[in-house]
DNA sequence: TCTGGGGTCCTAGGACCC
DNA sequence: TCTGGGGTCCTAGGACCC
């Protein structure tokens, strides 16, 4: 087979799970739920495939998980295992080729390179297996969107590889949710228009699909096609936005301890700006009352920050000038509009002068 | 069943400018 | 009198991902 453009994907199983009974092997084969505690607000972060027999699925709030399952074992995540877990298996990864990492868990890798990429696939699982006793799962295709399909396809410890020109065949029969970037919200507008499978978007007709999703339409016909041009970028670039939140166990209207927590994700997010040599130059409340509705709001300074006190000051003050004395169930505090302190400032303003140290950030709005 | 925490990207509206 | 069009920046919210 000739492959022009080669990609895996490699996704780990159930990864937090298989991670937890590096410690804990006793755990294996019975149903295990890594994540929050089911007596609070707790969600299953990784569930095991003996708990997933129960319908027992992540993202799912643990109090319903232990219904479904009450024998159901919850277990505390250990993230400096699952961090060197994580890092031992991308350095195997990168020795096959630019690997793109996008989460814990989860990494294309471009295997363009090579003369057989089928046979890749297989000793990359493997290899990642025999290091870290960590099953994975992996899809090779022309592309990231059918490998990312593909390596989900056949879990776990599957391996699902999809010839160039095979691709529009694989994914006609699959439900438009396989397609990442399709959530709920998209599958249920297309519900509306009966459509259900890949294949069905990719021929329902183009004008009637414009009328609802606009500049959408195009793309999510393509995406239910399997084209996709993006590349494999191995350079993670510089964060965005850095953030923290609390949901609190019950719902509080304590001011006072509202500022402590404030106080508290200030000096985290300081010392994530400083660490990663950034300044923001905006800071974000947020807040969540009990029925889950959710309000942000944000203020930008014109004078960058890593500062602990001002981060703090800042989302008091938004905290003090919108909250109106309600319960709430969560707080958040985040900074965004990240800019490294010596790069582009200094080139923005030639003419700063050094030897004054900045004024007091004034806020412009 | 009553919904974590950390992110990215997109859209739409308003302010402001020419 | 009641009215242009385009561009950019900022904000808030939503969709989505792991």
């Amino acid at each position: 087979m000739v492959w022009t453009t080669a990609i895996i994907h490699l996704d780990m199983d159930a990864f937090f799970v298989n991670v937890h009974l590096l410690e804990f092997p006793e755990d294996k084969g019975k149903p295990i739920a890594v994540g929050g505690n089911p007596s609070g607000r707790g969600v299953v972060a990784s569930a095991s495939y003996e708990a997933r027999k129960f319908g027992v699925h992540s993202a799912m709030p643990s109090s319903r998980a232990i219904k479904l399952c009450p024998q159901i074992k919850f277990v505390r995540h250990n993230w400096p295992l699952i961090k060197a877990t994580s890092a031992a298996v991308m350095d195997i990864l990168e020795e096959f080729g630019p690997t793109e990492r996008m989460s814990v868990d989860e990494a294309y890798v471009d295997v363009s390179e090579h003369k057989d990429p089928e046979t890749i696939a297989l000793i990359m699982r493997e290899r990642v297996k025999a290091a870290t006793q960590c099953p994975a799962s992996v899809g090779l295709s022309p592309s990231k969107l059918v490998s990312k399909i593909a390596s989900d396809y056949d879990k776990p410890e599957g391996c699902t590889i999809i010839l160039p020109g095979d691709e529009e065949q694989f994914l006609a029969p699959l439900p438009v949710r396989a397609i990442s970037g399709i959530g709920p919200a998209t599958a249920s507008k297309l519900a509306q228009f009966n459509i259900e499978s890949c294949g069905q978007l990719a021929n329902f007709d183009y004008p009637t699909l414009f009328a609802t999703f606009k500049n959408q339409a195009e793309s999510l016909q393509r995406r239910a096609r399997g084209i996709d041009q993006r590349k494999v970028v191995s350079d993670p670039g510089q964060s965005k936005s850095i953030s923290q939140e609390t949901t609190f166990n019950n719902d509080l209207d304590d001011k006072e301890y509202f500022y402590k927590k404030i106080s508290e994700m200030a000096d985290s997010l300081s010392g994530s700006l400083r660490r990663k040599n950034l300044i923001a130059h905006t800071v974000t409340l947020k807040i969540r009352w009990n029925d889950f509705t959710t309000f942000t709001r944000q203020k930008s300074i014109e004078n960058g920050t890593d500062t602990q006190k001002e981060i703090a000051r800042l989302g008091r003050g938004i905290l003090d000038q919108f909250w109106e004395g309600e319960k709430l169930r969560l707080i958040g505090l985040g900074v965004s509009n990240l800019i490294e302190p010596t790069g582009r400032q200094l080139e923005l303003f030639p003419d700063l002068d050094l030897s004054e140290p900045p004024s007091d950030s004034v806020e412009y709005n």
